[in-house]
DNA sequence: TTTTATTTTTAGATTTGTCTAAATTTAATT
DNA sequence: AATTAAATTTAGACAAATCTAAAAATAAAA
């Protein structure tokens, strides 16, 4: 089955509004939408029909298994496209959002696994955002990305952001790794670089693309 | 102005039925595009109102310089989505039309303008289809493809299918340039790989997707 | 617990792109 | 030139997604 890139949208902004508890309501969902209330509940008796959540009048709505993989799915090309916008065609990662918007309703299967392939099957988007993989699934995020780590804070690399050739062969030459111990000394917001020190080594500076590739987790004494 | 995916695919195909002389007419059109004759002259009213094209009742239509504007960009985007999805996402080049098809209607220039930029400026498609500059502009095509080159015919390299790094170390590595002379001795339908004899080398075959980035012209005496 | 305010739904219209069937214009034949 | 055939356009309707305004249900306040 197949589905409309106003259908997806609807999905998409229920599966974001969704906060573990309780159905999401029919101004939230205007609201996010840009749209009427008189527009959302129409929409919902049409997805209910199509069993992608349950819907009772005034009660709210909430997605049901086969809504929540069509979620899934298009947050999964949403974030994949962002890391392709940032990474490949070298997009700032602030202007990614409106072109994924759009991207992420192209179809084809195909199309979004050879992407997945080619980018080197990353966990996190440019965002921090996790991307989930084929199934659904995304990593948990109790790692932080490395611009976002505070001054100071000693912490620990957890993972990257990608597996490509570039990104590996950029962290080799700076000697850093997973398990690697780093703090940050310095953010200059000309070019959002940072300046870490990692152990053994001399103060240096890294991009804001590659900080950005980095995720690490606070050392235990730190938190 | 910003127009929608079904005029854009009206004016493409318009453009494509447009050769040289003759107006398109209503029925082309509404085979080309597998939908009706009244759908079609709907369309048509409303495209001339927005000056694409011009249009009288029963005439036929022919697309006006805003249309070929538009249609150039559209195609432009089409080969090269095309040209990534070949060179960079290893599809086959006979499974890209279709994905190619939704990807031309992406609005972002700036993507398109990156991309072409990421992919080396190729001047071909996978199909040996010209791809229009951002001016609109299209490499002339007295070349063909070597793939379509007849056999025992003496024929001289005259452009390659992109700029990648990838298809440039391949081609150093075979000896082939820009002025090349070669002849094709045989062609194996297995998997459309061709033998080729370049002057003071041995025979060598070269694979399909090798020698579908590579146009060349006759010789003169070969006409 | 009534009354009032807020949220949500229904009713009826609108726009885009499509359709079928009937009417009209142009082209082809006798 | 008159008639038949083919191509094209008009008329009227429909589905998708939206809107405004009015009605109904729920929640909040007196």
């Amino acid at each position: 089955m197949s589905f409309s890139t106003t259908e997806e949208n609807y999905i998409k902004a229920i599966f974001h509004l969704q906060h573990a508890t309780g159905n999401v309501t029919t101004n939230e969902l205007a609201a996010k939408l840009h749209t009427s209330a008189a527009s959302v509940t129409d929409m919902l008796k049409k997805l209910k029909l199509k069993k992608l959540l349950s819907y009772e009048r005034y009660k709210g709505v909430r997605l049901s298994v086969e809504g929540k993989k069509l979620a899934l799915g298009v947050v999964r090309k949403h974030r994949l496209w962002e890391f392709f916008l940032v990474d490949t065609l070298q997009f700032g990662w602030d202007e990614v959002h409106e072109v994924a918007e759009e991207l992420e309703h192209i179809s084809s299967n195909k199309l979004i696994e050879k992407l997945d392939t080619f980018l080197g099957n990353p966990k996190f988007d440019p965002h921090g955002d996790p991307i989930p993989d084929s199934q659904g699934k995304m990593a948990i995020q109790s790692q932080i990305n490395l611009i976002d780590l505070a001054l100071n804070k000693t912490a620990e690399v957890t993972g990257v952001g990608s597996q490509s050739t570039e990104l590996l062969e950029l962290l080799k030459h700076k000697q850093i790794g997973i398990g690697t111990k780093l703090e940050v000394k310095r953010k200059f917001s000309f070019d959002h670089s940072i300046e870490i020190k990692v152990k053994n080594q001399n103060l240096f500076t890294i991009s804001q693309q590659l900080a950005q590739a980095l995720f690490v987790k606070l050392a235990k004494n730190e938190n």
